[in-house]
DNA sequence: ATGACCTATATGACTTGACATATATAGGAT
DNA sequence: ATCCTATATATGTCAAGTCATATAGGTCAT
């Protein structure tokens, strides 16, 4: 499970409630993990049963009160430990695919409506990242530390991957259109 | 779920009993989906619960008896209507970028590392897709029609993403090394 | 004072998937 | 005889994730 050492991640940087770190999750790793509400504090009562962290109730005025949470020393091993290895990746499932696999079963121009509307989407997708990456440009300056420009290097991961189904899609249209004119002609 | 439609979609084309299933996806689709033999199974007893499929007991000799799975009309219907719908892409989980997204806590060449990892993993990933590929290329020959050519597409999208992957792995690398250099000189 | 909204945590129910293991038939090897 | 492999289906269990909903304190506007 990797949420698990999402969370030990962000609470290596500061103390974190869960309503903290799914704000956290939404607004930094956002773009390429989703993290359910429920399954962060689920996660979290786990790991403090487990003593990777410490919850440390604090009262607010104003406002209900909270949990911190804050890494033990276990959990800094752990994190540490997770972050050095290797892992190896999992194929991971893409149904926009497996739609494609068997479109065949379609008329082109609803193979072509499928293809630019992956398109439009992607390049939603893009712009987004492109807003993110350049937020975190002006905010670092010339100035980027190295955990800065590791942040900026998953966006612009996001960034090639969305130009580059943007491409393939693009370039898969062509050939769908060009095949469509020569059967006409 | 989409292993339900992949399943419709396999039987569109022919039938076939779980076990058969369990090979074809992994020697087709097994690039971009991979399936659980349970997880077929137990697909398949739904499916034919809902009247989506049905079952069809086959004796035979010198092996166990077989149950062959065809789509019924119903079958047919949710699957053309899925393939027609073009569904929202859900924002998939990348381990490797929150793993990425932590490394500051690493020394710069550990990182290396991990990157340096996920190129030589990712160009395996490369070469096999290129054997899927030349061998479609070449058992279609020159007359490739719609539906191959787009399971051939789905072989591009993974060598496009691929490319893009290590090529965003070995820019960042390079970068990672101007820095180190930088600061040693 | 009623409703809308934000902060904050928690639980129930369910789905999907992963992994192990069981069962049975039969061929071929040692 | 025994073991290994292939064919074929099935079940148990657990982990991870999704979605709805409950609870509770508090602010602010109408």
């Amino acid at each position: 499970m990797s949420l698990q050492h999402a969370i030990l991640g962000f609470l290596s940087l500061q103390p974190f409630s869960g309503y903290d770190l799914k704000r956290v999750f939404d607004q930094t790793v956002g773009h390429f993990w989703v993290a359910d509400q429920a399954q962060i504090y689920r996660t979290l009562a786990r790991l403090a049963d487990e003593g990777m962290i410490d919850v440390d109730p604090i009262e607010q005025e104003g406002k209900p009160d909270r949990n911190e949470h804050r890494l033990t020393q276990a959990g800094k091993v752990e994190l540490d430990q997770w972050l050095a290895t290797a892992h190896e990746t999992q194929t991971s499932r893409r149904p926009f695919l497996l739609q494609l696999f068997f479109a065949g079963r379609l008329q082109t121009p609803e193979i072509r409506r499928l293809l630019q509307h992956r398109v439009a989407e992607t390049m939603l997708v893009e712009a987004t990242l492109n807003e993110i990456g350049s937020t975190l440009e002006k905010h670092a300056g010339d100035t980027m530390d190295l955990p800065q420009r590791l942040r900026l290097a998953t966006v612009h991961n996001g960034l090639a991957h969305a130009r580059a189904e943007i491409a393939w899609a693009t370039r898969l249209l062509g050939d769908l259109a060009g095949t469509t004119e020569a059967e006409a002609s």
